[in-house]
RNA sequence: GGAGGAGUGCCCGAGUGGCUAAAGGGGACGGACUGUAAAUCCGUUGGCUAUGCCUACGUUGGUUCGAAUCCAACCUCCUCCA
Protein backbone atom coordinates (compact mmCIF):
# COMPACT_ATOMS: atom_id res chain seq x y z
CA UNK A 1 0.00 0.00 0.00
CA UNK A 2 1.70 3.21 -1.32
CA UNK A 3 1.06 6.34 0.29
CA UNK A 4 -1.39 8.72 -1.41
CA UNK A 5 0.08 12.29 -1.58
CA UNK A 6 -3.65 13.99 -2.46
CA UNK A 7 -6.20 13.99 -0.27
CA UNK A 8 -8.91 12.81 -1.88
CA UNK A 9 -6.82 9.28 -3.01
CA UNK A 10 -5.86 8.90 0.45
CA UNK A 11 -9.52 9.48 1.73
CA UNK A 12 -10.97 6.99 -1.15
CA UNK A 13 -8.42 4.62 -0.60
CA UNK A 14 -8.85 4.30 3.16
CA UNK A 15 -12.56 3.95 3.24
CA UNK A 16 -12.23 1.12 0.57
CA UNK A 17 -13.60 2.94 -2.33
CA UNK A 18 -10.51 1.77 -4.85
CA UNK A 19 -10.64 -0.62 -7.16
CA UNK A 20 -8.75 0.13 -9.94
CA UNK A 21 -6.59 3.09 -11.04
CA UNK A 22 -5.04 3.87 -14.65
CA UNK A 23 -2.42 5.65 -13.75
CA UNK A 24 -1.84 5.70 -9.78
CA UNK A 25 0.83 7.95 -9.35
CA UNK A 26 -0.26 10.36 -12.48
CA UNK A 27 -3.44 10.66 -10.41
CA UNK A 28 -2.42 11.39 -7.34
CA UNK A 29 -0.12 14.04 -8.70
CA UNK A 30 -2.56 15.99 -10.77
CA UNK A 31 -5.34 15.54 -7.77
CA UNK A 32 -2.53 16.92 -5.15
CA UNK A 33 -1.94 20.22 -7.59
CA UNK A 34 -5.17 21.79 -7.66
CA UNK A 35 -8.92 21.33 -8.03
CA UNK A 36 -9.65 18.44 -10.82
CA UNK A 37 -12.73 17.73 -12.41
CA UNK A 38 -14.05 14.23 -12.42
CA UNK A 39 -17.31 12.85 -13.11
CA UNK A 40 -19.32 9.84 -13.10
CA UNK A 41 -22.58 8.94 -15.01
CA UNK A 42 -25.59 7.51 -14.09
CA UNK A 43 -28.82 5.90 -16.21
CA UNK A 44 -32.15 7.41 -16.06
CA UNK A 45 -34.13 4.11 -16.05
CA UNK A 46 -36.13 4.83 -13.03
CA UNK A 47 -37.60 7.35 -10.57
CA UNK A 48 -34.25 6.89 -8.01
CA UNK A 49 -31.56 5.95 -7.69
CA UNK A 50 -31.12 3.28 -5.20
CA UNK A 51 -28.53 1.86 -2.61
CA UNK A 52 -26.28 0.43 -5.33
CA UNK A 53 -25.41 3.42 -7.11
CA UNK A 54 -24.34 4.94 -3.48
CA UNK A 55 -20.62 3.45 -4.16
CA UNK A 56 -20.15 5.74 -6.65
CA UNK A 57 -22.43 9.19 -5.56
CA UNK A 58 -20.17 8.97 -2.29
CA UNK A 59 -17.04 9.03 -4.45
CA UNK A 60 -18.30 11.74 -6.07
CA UNK A 61 -19.05 13.54 -2.51
CA UNK A 62 -15.43 12.87 -1.52
CA UNK A 63 -14.30 14.35 -4.78
CA UNK A 64 -15.63 17.30 -4.07
CA UNK A 65 -15.19 17.30 -0.29
CA UNK A 66 -11.41 17.38 -0.78
CA UNK A 67 -11.30 20.04 -3.00
CA UNK A 68 -12.36 19.00 -6.43
CA UNK A 69 -15.09 19.48 -8.68
CA UNK A 70 -17.37 17.01 -9.51
CA UNK A 71 -19.72 16.40 -12.35
CA UNK A 72 -22.80 13.84 -12.50
CA UNK A 73 -23.45 12.92 -15.99
CA UNK A 74 -27.14 12.02 -16.29
CA UNK A 75 -27.21 8.84 -18.85
CA UNK A 76 -30.47 10.20 -20.96
CA UNK A 77 -29.24 9.94 -24.14
CA UNK A 78 -27.89 6.16 -23.09
CA UNK A 79 -30.94 5.52 -21.54
CA UNK A 80 -33.02 6.34 -24.80
CA UNK A 81 -30.77 3.75 -26.51
CA UNK A 82 -31.27 1.29 -23.75
CA UNK A 83 -28.06 -1.03 -21.84
CA UNK A 84 -27.78 -4.09 -24.30
CA UNK A 85 -26.37 -6.34 -21.49
CA UNK A 86 -30.30 -7.43 -20.11
CA UNK A 87 -31.35 -10.76 -21.77
CA UNK A 88 -34.64 -10.02 -21.43
CA UNK A 89 -36.37 -9.97 -24.63
CA UNK A 90 -38.55 -6.90 -25.39
CA UNK A 91 -37.03 -4.84 -23.21
CA UNK A 92 -39.60 -1.43 -22.29
CA UNK A 93 -38.34 1.35 -24.47
CA UNK A 94 -39.02 4.02 -22.15
CA UNK A 95 -40.53 7.05 -23.37
CA UNK A 96 -39.01 10.61 -23.17
CA UNK A 97 -41.43 11.94 -21.20
CA UNK A 98 -40.68 8.99 -18.37
CA UNK A 99 -36.78 9.70 -18.82
CA UNK A 100 -37.45 13.42 -17.96
CA UNK A 101 -39.32 12.25 -14.90
CA UNK A 102 -36.91 9.91 -14.06
CA UNK A 103 -33.62 12.28 -14.77
CA UNK A 104 -35.88 14.96 -12.13
CA UNK A 105 -36.22 12.22 -9.19
CA UNK A 106 -32.42 11.24 -9.99
CA UNK A 107 -31.40 15.23 -9.93
CA UNK A 108 -32.56 15.68 -6.46
CA UNK A 109 -30.41 13.11 -4.94
CA UNK A 110 -27.56 15.04 -5.86
CA UNK A 111 -28.66 18.24 -4.77
CA UNK A 112 -28.35 16.76 -1.10
CA UNK A 113 -24.94 15.55 -1.38
CA UNK A 114 -22.82 18.07 -3.53
CA UNK A 115 -22.97 21.70 -3.68
CA UNK A 116 -23.63 22.63 -7.29
CA UNK A 117 -22.81 26.10 -8.88
CA UNK A 118 -20.35 28.20 -10.81
CA UNK A 119 -17.13 28.30 -8.35
CA UNK A 120 -14.23 25.84 -9.04
CA UNK A 121 -15.42 23.36 -6.55
CA UNK A 122 -18.71 23.76 -7.40
CA UNK A 123 -20.80 20.44 -8.33
CA UNK A 124 -21.85 20.63 -12.46
CA UNK A 125 -24.85 18.33 -13.82
CA UNK A 126 -24.65 17.11 -17.37
CA UNK A 127 -27.11 15.21 -19.75
CA UNK A 128 -25.17 13.28 -22.69
CA UNK A 129 -28.49 13.35 -24.61
CA UNK A 130 -27.69 17.16 -24.91
CA UNK A 131 -24.69 15.79 -27.49
CA UNK A 132 -25.78 12.30 -28.09
CA UNK A 133 -29.19 13.00 -29.89
CA UNK A 134 -27.36 15.52 -32.42
CA UNK A 135 -24.94 12.83 -33.46
CA UNK A 136 -24.89 11.98 -36.85
CA UNK A 137 -23.84 8.19 -37.96
CA UNK A 138 -21.29 9.28 -40.49
CA UNK A 139 -19.67 12.28 -38.88
CA UNK A 140 -19.58 10.41 -35.59
CA UNK A 141 -17.58 7.47 -37.85
CA UNK A 142 -15.22 9.84 -39.30
CA UNK A 143 -14.15 12.09 -35.97
CA UNK A 144 -14.60 9.48 -33.51
CA UNK A 145 -14.56 5.89 -34.75
CA UNK A 146 -11.38 6.54 -36.65
CA UNK A 147 -9.83 6.81 -33.50
CA UNK A 148 -10.53 3.43 -32.04
CA UNK A 149 -8.65 0.23 -33.35
CA UNK A 150 -10.69 -2.67 -33.81
CA UNK A 151 -7.63 -4.90 -32.62
CA UNK A 152 -7.61 -3.20 -29.20
CA UNK A 153 -11.25 -3.56 -29.17
CA UNK A 154 -10.92 -7.03 -29.01
CA UNK A 155 -8.33 -7.24 -26.44
CA UNK A 156 -10.60 -6.29 -23.44
CA UNK A 157 -11.48 -8.60 -20.92
CA UNK A 158 -14.76 -7.91 -21.81
CA UNK A 159 -15.45 -8.55 -25.33
CA UNK A 160 -12.01 -11.64 -25.36
CA UNK A 161 -14.02 -13.59 -22.98
CA UNK A 162 -16.98 -13.19 -25.21
CA UNK A 163 -14.84 -13.84 -28.50
CA UNK A 164 -13.54 -17.05 -26.83
CA UNK A 165 -16.33 -18.66 -25.48
CA UNK A 166 -17.71 -17.99 -29.11
CA UNK A 167 -20.73 -16.30 -27.51
CA UNK A 168 -22.63 -13.79 -29.38
CA UNK A 169 -21.25 -9.75 -29.12
CA UNK A 170 -23.55 -7.57 -30.74
CA UNK A 171 -22.47 -4.30 -33.03
CA UNK A 172 -24.83 -2.65 -30.53
CA UNK A 173 -22.88 -3.58 -27.10
CA UNK A 174 -19.61 -3.26 -29.51
CA UNK A 175 -20.36 -0.21 -29.88
CA UNK A 176 -21.21 0.99 -26.57
CA UNK A 177 -17.51 1.72 -25.24
CA UNK A 178 -17.49 4.30 -28.19
CA UNK A 179 -20.44 6.34 -27.29
CA UNK A 180 -19.28 5.97 -23.66
CA UNK A 181 -16.10 7.18 -24.81
CA UNK A 182 -17.45 9.75 -26.53
CA UNK A 183 -19.11 10.98 -23.25
CA UNK A 184 -15.89 11.68 -21.62
CA UNK A 185 -14.02 13.12 -24.71
CA UNK A 186 -17.45 15.63 -25.08
CA UNK A 187 -17.07 16.49 -21.04
CA UNK A 188 -13.52 16.90 -21.43
CA UNK A 189 -13.29 19.68 -24.32
CA UNK A 190 -16.57 21.15 -22.38
CA UNK A 191 -15.51 21.33 -18.72
CA UNK A 192 -11.27 20.01 -19.14
CA UNK A 193 -12.70 17.45 -16.94
CA UNK A 194 -9.89 14.81 -16.70
CA UNK A 195 -10.94 11.88 -14.09
CA UNK A 196 -13.83 9.42 -14.97
CA UNK A 197 -15.18 7.09 -12.22
CA UNK A 198 -17.38 4.72 -11.92
CA UNK A 199 -18.52 1.52 -10.56
CA UNK A 200 -15.74 -2.17 -11.63
CA UNK A 201 -18.34 -3.02 -14.52
CA UNK A 202 -17.57 0.24 -16.24
CA UNK A 203 -13.86 0.10 -16.57
CA UNK A 204 -13.29 -0.70 -19.86
CA UNK A 205 -15.79 1.86 -21.32
CA UNK A 206 -14.15 4.39 -18.90
CA UNK A 207 -10.77 3.19 -20.53
CA UNK A 208 -11.93 3.62 -23.82
CA UNK A 209 -12.77 7.37 -23.13
CA UNK A 210 -9.51 7.76 -21.94
CA UNK A 211 -8.02 6.15 -25.18
CA UNK A 212 -9.96 8.53 -27.31
CA UNK A 213 -8.90 11.96 -25.43
CA UNK A 214 -5.09 10.98 -25.65
CA UNK A 215 -5.61 10.42 -29.51
CA UNK A 216 -8.09 13.09 -30.04
CA UNK A 217 -6.30 16.00 -27.56
CA UNK A 218 -3.21 14.83 -26.95
CA UNK A 219 -3.89 14.71 -23.00
CA UNK A 220 -3.76 12.06 -20.28
CA UNK A 221 -7.05 11.75 -18.70
CA UNK A 222 -7.75 9.06 -16.15
CA UNK A 223 -9.71 5.94 -14.87
CA UNK A 224 -10.96 5.19 -11.42
CA UNK A 225 -13.47 2.33 -10.45
CA UNK A 226 -15.05 1.16 -7.20
CA UNK A 227 -15.57 -2.34 -6.09
CA UNK A 228 -19.30 -3.83 -7.18
CA UNK A 229 -20.73 -4.53 -3.75
CA UNK A 230 -22.30 -7.43 -2.51
CA UNK A 231 -23.14 -8.33 1.08
CA UNK A 232 -20.81 -10.73 3.00
CA UNK A 233 -23.24 -13.67 2.48
CA UNK A 234 -23.22 -12.86 -1.49
CA UNK A 235 -26.51 -10.77 -1.99
CA UNK A 236 -26.68 -7.93 -3.99
CA UNK A 237 -26.67 -4.99 -2.60
CA UNK A 238 -29.76 -2.37 -2.92
CA UNK A 239 -32.29 -4.88 -2.81
CA UNK A 240 -35.13 -6.15 -0.44
CA UNK A 241 -38.14 -7.89 -0.38
CA UNK A 242 -40.19 -5.04 -1.47
CA UNK A 243 -37.71 -4.11 -4.59
CA UNK A 244 -34.19 -2.24 -4.20
CA UNK A 245 -33.78 0.44 -1.48
CA UNK A 246 -34.48 3.78 -3.18
CA UNK A 247 -32.45 6.52 -2.28
CA UNK A 248 -35.29 9.46 -2.96
CA UNK A 249 -37.93 9.51 0.12
CA UNK A 250 -40.84 8.89 -2.43
CA UNK A 251 -39.69 5.52 -3.31
CA UNK A 252 -38.79 4.47 0.10
CA UNK A 253 -39.37 6.32 3.13
CA UNK A 254 -36.15 7.75 5.70
CA UNK A 255 -37.76 4.97 8.31
CA UNK A 256 -37.63 1.94 5.88
CA UNK A 257 -34.17 3.02 4.99
CA UNK A 258 -32.85 3.51 7.71
CA UNK A 259 -34.45 0.28 9.05
CA UNK A 260 -32.47 -1.43 5.78
CA UNK A 261 -29.21 -0.57 7.25
CA UNK A 262 -29.82 -1.51 10.47
CA UNK A 263 -30.44 -4.85 9.20
CA UNK A 264 -26.95 -4.98 8.06
CA UNK A 265 -24.87 -7.94 8.22
CA UNK A 266 -22.50 -7.96 11.20
CA UNK A 267 -19.19 -8.62 8.68
CA UNK A 268 -20.77 -5.82 6.65
CA UNK A 269 -20.78 -3.28 9.47
CA UNK A 270 -17.31 -1.81 9.38
CA UNK A 271 -16.85 -1.75 5.27
CA UNK A 272 -20.52 0.36 4.97
CA UNK A 273 -19.57 2.65 7.69
CA UNK A 274 -16.72 3.28 5.70
CA UNK A 275 -18.36 3.29 2.10
CA UNK A 276 -21.46 4.95 3.34
CA UNK A 277 -21.21 7.47 6.12
CA UNK A 278 -18.14 10.12 6.72
CA UNK A 279 -17.78 9.22 10.21
CA UNK A 280 -13.67 10.10 11.25
CA UNK A 281 -11.86 6.62 10.62
CA UNK A 282 -10.69 6.03 14.25
CA UNK A 283 -14.71 6.42 15.07
CA UNK A 284 -15.37 3.85 12.81
CA UNK A 285 -12.78 1.47 14.29
CA UNK A 286 -14.03 1.82 17.26
CA UNK A 287 -17.33 0.90 16.68
CA UNK A 288 -16.27 -2.00 14.84
CA UNK A 289 -14.38 -3.16 17.88
CA UNK A 290 -18.04 -4.15 19.21
CA UNK A 291 -18.49 -7.77 19.43
CA UNK A 292 -21.70 -9.94 20.19
CA UNK A 293 -24.60 -8.19 20.82
CA UNK A 294 -22.90 -4.91 21.36
CA UNK A 295 -22.19 -4.91 17.45
CA UNK A 296 -25.95 -3.41 17.53
CA UNK A 297 -25.07 -0.25 18.53
CA UNK A 298 -22.60 0.16 15.37
CA UNK A 299 -25.26 -1.01 13.22
CA UNK A 300 -27.37 1.84 14.29
CA UNK A 301 -24.88 4.67 13.87
CA UNK A 302 -24.73 3.03 10.50
CA UNK A 303 -27.66 3.41 9.79
CA UNK A 304 -28.51 7.16 11.28
CA UNK A 305 -25.38 7.99 9.83
CA UNK A 306 -26.36 6.87 6.27
CA UNK A 307 -29.96 7.92 6.86
CA UNK A 308 -28.74 11.38 7.36
CA UNK A 309 -26.30 11.51 4.22
CA UNK A 310 -29.53 11.60 2.15
CA UNK A 311 -32.83 12.39 4.14
CA UNK A 312 -31.01 14.80 6.27
CA UNK A 313 -29.81 14.70 10.27
CA UNK A 314 -33.68 15.69 10.90
CA UNK A 315 -34.99 12.70 9.07
CA UNK A 316 -32.24 10.49 10.29
CA UNK A 317 -32.78 10.76 14.13
CA UNK A 318 -36.68 10.94 13.55
CA UNK A 319 -36.65 7.44 12.32
CA UNK A 320 -33.73 5.96 14.55
CA UNK A 321 -36.51 7.55 17.36
CA UNK A 322 -39.62 5.82 15.74
CA UNK A 323 -37.16 2.32 15.60
CA UNK A 324 -36.44 2.40 19.59
CA UNK A 325 -39.78 2.98 20.48
CA UNK A 326 -40.88 0.34 18.42
CA UNK A 327 -38.21 -2.55 18.96
CA UNK A 328 -36.75 -1.62 22.43
CA UNK A 329 -40.39 -0.33 24.36
CA UNK A 330 -42.82 -2.27 21.85
CA UNK A 331 -44.98 1.06 22.02
CA UNK A 332 -46.62 2.69 19.64
CA UNK A 333 -44.29 4.37 17.49
CA UNK A 334 -46.05 7.46 16.19
CA UNK A 335 -42.95 7.81 13.63
CA UNK A 336 -43.97 4.45 11.61
CA UNK A 337 -44.96 4.76 8.01
CA UNK A 338 -48.75 6.03 7.93
CA UNK A 339 -51.10 5.45 5.61
CA UNK A 340 -54.22 7.93 5.69
CA UNK A 341 -57.87 5.87 4.94
CA UNK A 342 -60.83 7.76 4.99
CA UNK A 343 -62.93 7.14 8.22
CA UNK A 344 -65.91 6.41 6.40
CA UNK A 345 -64.45 2.92 5.38
CA UNK A 346 -63.07 1.99 9.10
CA UNK A 347 -67.05 2.89 10.12
CA UNK A 348 -68.25 0.53 7.79
CA UNK A 349 -65.74 -1.90 8.75
CA UNK A 350 -62.62 -2.40 6.33
CA UNK A 351 -61.58 -5.87 5.87
CA UNK A 352 -58.57 -6.94 7.50
CA UNK A 353 -57.45 -8.18 4.23
CA UNK A 354 -57.61 -5.12 2.47
CA UNK A 355 -56.05 -3.32 5.12
CA UNK A 356 -53.30 -5.07 5.01
CA UNK A 357 -53.22 -4.90 0.92
CA UNK A 358 -53.63 -1.20 1.17
CA UNK A 359 -50.85 -0.50 3.67
CA UNK A 360 -48.52 -2.25 0.91
CA UNK A 361 -47.60 -4.73 3.54
CA UNK A 362 -48.86 -8.01 1.14
CA UNK A 363 -49.02 -7.90 -2.43
CA UNK A 364 -53.04 -9.19 -2.74
CA UNK A 365 -55.57 -10.91 -0.37
CA UNK A 366 -54.14 -14.58 -1.12
CA UNK A 367 -51.27 -13.28 0.46
CA UNK A 368 -52.51 -12.14 3.57
CA UNK A 369 -54.14 -15.15 3.97
CA UNK A 370 -50.93 -16.80 3.61
CA UNK A 371 -49.27 -14.57 6.47
CA UNK A 372 -52.57 -15.04 9.00
CA UNK A 373 -52.12 -19.04 8.13
CA UNK A 374 -48.18 -18.46 9.21
CA UNK A 375 -48.93 -16.17 12.15
CA UNK A 376 -47.60 -13.00 10.89
CA UNK A 377 -50.03 -10.94 11.35
CA UNK A 378 -50.60 -8.78 13.90
CA UNK A 379 -53.13 -5.78 14.91
CA UNK A 380 -51.81 -3.76 17.32
CA UNK A 381 -49.52 -5.58 18.35
CA UNK A 382 -52.02 -8.68 19.13
CA UNK A 383 -51.58 -11.59 16.72
CA UNK A 384 -54.56 -12.10 14.07
CA UNK A 385 -55.83 -15.52 13.51
CA UNK A 386 -59.42 -14.83 11.44
CA UNK A 387 -59.20 -13.20 8.04
CA UNK A 388 -62.96 -11.84 7.96
CA UNK A 389 -62.21 -9.57 10.79
CA UNK A 390 -63.36 -6.31 9.91
CA UNK A 391 -61.44 -3.32 11.65
CA UNK A 392 -63.21 -0.64 12.60
CA UNK A 393 -63.44 2.74 14.71
CA UNK A 394 -63.34 0.70 17.77
CA UNK A 395 -60.04 -0.80 16.91
CA UNK A 396 -58.59 2.20 17.09
CA UNK A 397 -55.64 2.76 19.63
CA UNK A 398 -55.33 5.96 22.26
CA UNK A 399 -53.26 7.50 19.59
CA UNK A 400 -56.27 7.56 17.49
CA UNK A 401 -54.62 5.20 14.79
CA UNK A 402 -54.57 1.16 14.22
CA UNK A 403 -51.40 -0.57 13.87
CA UNK A 404 -50.58 -3.28 11.61
CA UNK A 405 -47.92 -5.39 11.65
CA UNK A 406 -46.13 -8.19 9.18
CA UNK A 407 -44.16 -10.35 11.10
CA UNK A 408 -42.22 -8.59 13.94
CA UNK A 409 -40.16 -6.00 11.53
CA UNK A 410 -42.88 -4.32 9.38
CA UNK A 411 -45.16 -2.12 10.90
CA UNK A 412 -47.80 0.51 9.28
CA UNK A 413 -50.45 2.62 11.07
CA UNK A 414 -53.74 3.31 9.40
CA UNK A 415 -54.98 6.78 10.07
CA UNK A 416 -58.44 7.51 9.09
CA UNK A 417 -59.30 10.74 8.35
C1' G B 1 -29.37 -16.86 -47.72
C1' G B 2 -28.70 -22.24 -45.76
C1' A B 3 -28.62 -25.93 -41.59
C1' G B 4 -29.64 -26.75 -36.59
C1' G B 5 -31.24 -25.31 -31.52
C1' A B 6 -34.14 -22.54 -28.01
C1' G B 7 -38.36 -19.48 -25.85
C1' U B 8 -41.90 -22.53 -19.00
C1' G B 9 -43.82 -19.11 -12.86
C1' C B 10 -39.34 -13.42 -9.65
C1' C B 11 -34.68 -16.10 -11.77
C1' C B 12 -32.45 -20.82 -13.24
C1' G B 13 -34.51 -25.21 -14.82
C1' A B 14 -37.55 -30.21 -15.28
C1' G B 15 -41.67 -31.65 -17.84
C1' U B 16 -43.00 -34.33 -24.63
C1' G B 17 -51.46 -35.58 -24.57
C1' G B 18 -55.12 -36.11 -18.91
C1' C B 19 -52.87 -37.50 -12.05
C1' U B 20 -49.72 -30.00 -14.01
C1' A B 21 -51.02 -23.79 -10.84
C1' A B 22 -46.67 -27.09 -13.50
C1' A B 23 -40.70 -31.35 -10.20
C1' G B 24 -36.06 -29.34 -8.36
C1' G B 25 -32.91 -25.35 -7.09
C1' G B 26 -32.08 -20.15 -6.13
C1' G B 27 -34.19 -15.84 -4.38
C1' A B 28 -37.97 -13.71 -1.45
C1' C B 29 -41.43 -13.66 2.61
C1' G B 30 -43.13 -15.79 7.41
C1' G B 31 -41.94 -18.86 11.85
C1' A B 32 -38.27 -21.10 15.49
C1' C B 33 -33.34 -19.93 17.49
C1' U B 34 -30.75 -15.07 18.38
C1' G B 35 -28.76 -9.60 18.91
C1' U B 36 -34.17 -6.14 14.38
C1' A B 37 -27.16 -10.12 12.45
C1' A B 38 -25.20 -14.59 10.10
C1' A B 39 -25.64 -19.85 9.92
C1' U B 40 -29.29 -23.68 10.71
C1' C B 41 -34.19 -25.86 10.83
C1' C B 42 -39.58 -25.49 9.52
C1' G B 43 -43.45 -23.28 6.49
C1' U B 44 -45.15 -20.27 2.34
C1' U B 45 -44.27 -18.53 -2.63
C1' G B 46 -50.53 -16.84 -9.58
C1' G B 47 -55.33 -14.10 -8.78
C1' C B 48 -60.51 -13.92 -7.11
C1' U B 49 -66.71 -11.89 -4.54
C1' A B 50 -63.41 -19.31 -3.25
C1' U B 51 -65.91 -26.62 -1.53
C1' G B 52 -65.94 -23.12 -7.22
C1' C B 53 -64.01 -19.80 -10.96
C1' C B 54 -60.26 -17.12 -13.81
C1' U B 55 -55.35 -16.29 -15.65
C1' A B 56 -50.50 -18.75 -16.84
C1' C B 57 -45.77 -22.49 -20.18
C1' G B 58 -43.04 -16.66 -26.92
C1' U B 59 -47.72 -15.02 -30.34
C1' U B 60 -51.96 -16.50 -33.23
C1' G B 61 -54.78 -20.23 -35.05
C1' G B 62 -55.70 -25.68 -35.50
C1' U B 63 -56.13 -31.18 -34.06
C1' U B 64 -58.42 -33.49 -29.65
C1' C B 65 -63.52 -35.14 -24.95
C1' G B 66 -58.81 -33.01 -23.06
C1' A B 67 -52.56 -29.48 -24.97
C1' A B 68 -46.92 -26.54 -21.66
C1' U B 69 -46.87 -31.16 -24.28
C1' C B 70 -49.19 -32.73 -31.25
C1' C B 71 -49.77 -29.54 -36.06
C1' A B 72 -49.35 -24.69 -38.86
C1' A B 73 -47.91 -19.83 -39.38
C1' C B 74 -45.57 -15.90 -37.15
C1' C B 75 -42.25 -13.29 -33.60
C1' U B 76 -37.72 -13.27 -30.80
C1' C B 77 -33.03 -15.23 -29.41
C1' C B 78 -28.74 -18.47 -30.09
C1' U B 79 -25.03 -21.70 -32.76
C1' C B 80 -22.69 -23.18 -37.19
C1' C B 81 -22.10 -22.54 -42.63
C1' A B 82 -22.21 -18.82 -46.81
Amino acid sequence: MSEYKSEFLKVISERGFLHQMSDPEGLDKLCAEGPVTAYIGFDCTAPSLHAGSLVTIMMLYWFQQTGHRPIALMGSGTTRVGDPTGKDESRKILSDEIIEENKAGIRKIFEKLLTFGDGPTDALMMDNADWLMKLNYVDFLREIGRHFSVNQMIQRDSVKLRLEREQHLSFLEFNYMLLQGYDYLEIYQQTGCRLQMGGSDQWSNILSGVDLIRRKAGVEAYALTAPLLTTSSGAKMGKTASGAVWLNAEQLSPYDYWQYWRNTEDADVERFLKLFTILPLEEIKRLAALEGAGINDAKKVLATEATAMIHGREAAEAAAETARQAFEEGAMAEGLPTIEVPKADLEAGMGILSAFVTAGLCGSNGDVRRNIKGGAVKINDKGEQNEKRSLTLSDLTDDGVIKLSLGKKKHVLLKPV
